[in-house]
DNA sequence: TCGGCATTTTGACGTGGATCAAAAGATATC
DNA sequence: GATATCTTTTGATCCACGTCAAAATGCCGA
C-alpha cells in the first residue's frame, strides 16, 4: 500500500492522510496546474495525487539525503528550506507557502539535496514523481507546466544571487519584504499586512545578514515610515518608499 | 527553413552552421545524453540537434528578454551567464563549459532570463525546444535525463546562494577553484592546471565581490603556497590546503 | 614595433555589517 | 500561572572587505 511504502523514510510524526485530493475544486489549482485540461486529464491528475500529507510546525517534510520519491504542492501552510555546510554552517535557500512546489532539488540525484521544516501545521499534496514522469509524457501541457515551474524554481535563485551578490543590507530586506507582499497578493491575501512566519534569525540566513542586521532594518523602517511592525505582524505603509530603498544604491 | 527563422533575433554575427551533429559519436555525449539509448532513439536525437552554432569571443549567444525557443548544449568554448538589475548593476551567475547545457532559465517565462557571453570562440549544439518536448514525451530516458539536468541546475545555485551567504571572501575563493578543478577533471582535462578564461572582475561579480579582493586572494593563496599564478594561468600545488580553506571559519 | 587601453597588483584608508553584550519581551512547559 | 527558554531590540566596538589611488603588466590593433 501507497502510504506504507511511503512512509519509510519519514519522520514518524507525519500524520498521513489519503485522501480524494480534488485538484478539480482546489482553490490553488491555477498555481499547480496547467489550464485548459480535460475532464479526463483532471481524473488522471487526481489518481496521481491522492496521498496528502500533514506536516506539524517544526517537522520536516524531507531531509537532506533522503531518496526522493515525490515532490510537494503546498495546500496550507508554511516552509523554509535549507541546506547545511559539511562544517555545521546552514543557510536558509528559500520560503515556500501555498500553491508552491518543493522538492524538485531531489530529481538530480535521486535524493532530496535540503530540508523542509514547516513553519507552521502545513499540509502538502503528495505528487510521486514516477507517476508525474509517465503522466507528463501522455499530457502534454502538464509537462509543460511541470517545466516552467522547475525553470521558474532556477529564475528565483537567480535572482536570490543577485540580491546576495549586489545589494546592501537594506535593500535586501525592501526586496525580501516586496517579494514577499506581492506573493500574499497573488494567493489572495492581503500584501500590506501579514504575519512573518520566520524568525529573524532565518531571515536573516536567507538573505545572508546576521540577526541583528535584519532587526535594525526593521527600526530604521519603522523609523522611516516605511513600515509598521509589530513582532511577526508587519504592515506596509508605504509600498513605493520601500521600493525606492533600492534606487539610491552605492552610485 | 530552420537557419532563417532561428536567426530571427539572433546577432548577425554569429554564424550559423547546419551539421550533422553526430550524437553518436561526440565524446561529450555521456554529458549530454542518456545512457542506453536505442540506435533508433539516437536517429530522432540527431535528427533534433542538427542545428549547430559559432558564437566569437565577447559575443552573445542570446540576451534577457529574447524569445526562448532553444536550450545549448556546448561542443567546445566557454561562457558566462548574466543578470543585470533594473538599475543597471549587474552579477554574473555562473560560468558554463564544455558539455554543459545553457538556456534552460527561458522556458519558465518563455524568454531567456540572462545574456550568455561567450568568453572564447565556442561552438555549440541548438536544441529547438518545442522538439525536445516532443521528444522527451516519447524516449522516457530523455525526459528522465533532461530533468535531472534542469534540477542539477538548481542546486548548483543553492550552492552558489550557499557560499555567497555564508562563506568569506577566501573561502569563496577556494570553493570556486576547486569547482572549476572538479569540472576540467570531469572532462578529461587537468584538474591541476588551467586557464581561467575571465577576468578577475568577472570573478569576482560572481562571488559577490570586488575584483581587488579576488586580486589580493590569488595573491595570497600564492603566498601560502597553495597555488601558482600567473595571469590566468593557475597550478593548484597544495589541493589539500585550498580544502582547508575552509575548515577554519569563523568558530 | 609601437602606443593605447584593459587588466591586474598593491597600498592606504574608510565603513557597513558582524560581533559582543545586556536587557526586555514573547512563548512554551509543567 | 510561574519559570525557563527563545526571540528581539539596541548600544558599543571591531574588522573584513570595499573604496580610492597609482603603478605595473599584458594585450591588441594600427
Amino acid at each position: 500500500m501507497a502510504s506504507t511504502e511511503s512512509s519509510l523514510h519519514i519522520d514518524t510524526h507525519i500524520v498521513l492522510a489519503e485522501l480524494k485530493a480534488a485538484c478539480a475544486t482546489c482553490n490553488l489549482r491555477e498555481l499547480c496546474l496547467p489550464a485548459g485540461l480535460t475532464e479526463q486529464e483532471l481524473d488522471q491528475i487526481e489518481e496521481m495525487v491522492k496521498l496528502r500529507k500533514k506536516v506539524k510546525k517544526g517537522e520536516a517534510l524531507y531531509r537532506t539525503d533522503e531518496p526522493f520519491d515525490a515532490i510537494y504542492a503546498i495546500r496550507s501552510g508554511f516552509f523554509k528550506t535549507r541546506v547545511t555546510h559539511e562544517d555545521g554552517r546552514d543557510q536558509v535557500t528559500g520560503f515556500s507557502m501555498t500553491g508552491e512546489i518543493m522538492g524538485m532539488d531531489g530529481i538530480g540525484a535521486e535524493k532530496y539535496n535540503c530540508d523542509a521544516i514547516a513553519l507552521e501545521d502545513s499540509n502538502v499534496c503528495c505528487i510521486p514523481y514516477a507517476r508525474l514522469e509517465d503522466l507528463s509524457r501522455e499530457v502534454a501541457s502538464l509537462q509543460r507546466h511541470f517545466h516552467k515551474v522547475m525553470s521558474r524554481e532556477i529564475i528565483r535563485e537567480s535572482g536570490v544571487m543577485m540580491l546576495l551578490g549586489v545589494m546592501r543590507a537594506e535593500e535586501r530586506m525592501a526586496a525580501f519584504l516586496l517579494n514577499l507582499s506581492q506573493r500574499f497578493l497573488a494567493r489572495g491575501f492581503s500584501p500590506i499586512e501579514f504575519h512573518l512566519r520566520m524568525t529573524r534569525e532565518e531571515i536573516g540566513s536567507y538573505l545572508g545578514l546576521k540577526l541583528e542586521t535584519v532587526s535594525r532594518a526593521f527600526s530604521k523602517f519603522h523609523a522611516d515610515g516605511l513600515i509598521a511592525v509589530e513582532q511577526k505582524h508587519i504592515r506596509i505603509v508605504d509600498i513605493e518608499g520601500l521600493k525606492g530603498v533600492y534606487a539610491h544604491h552605492v552610485r
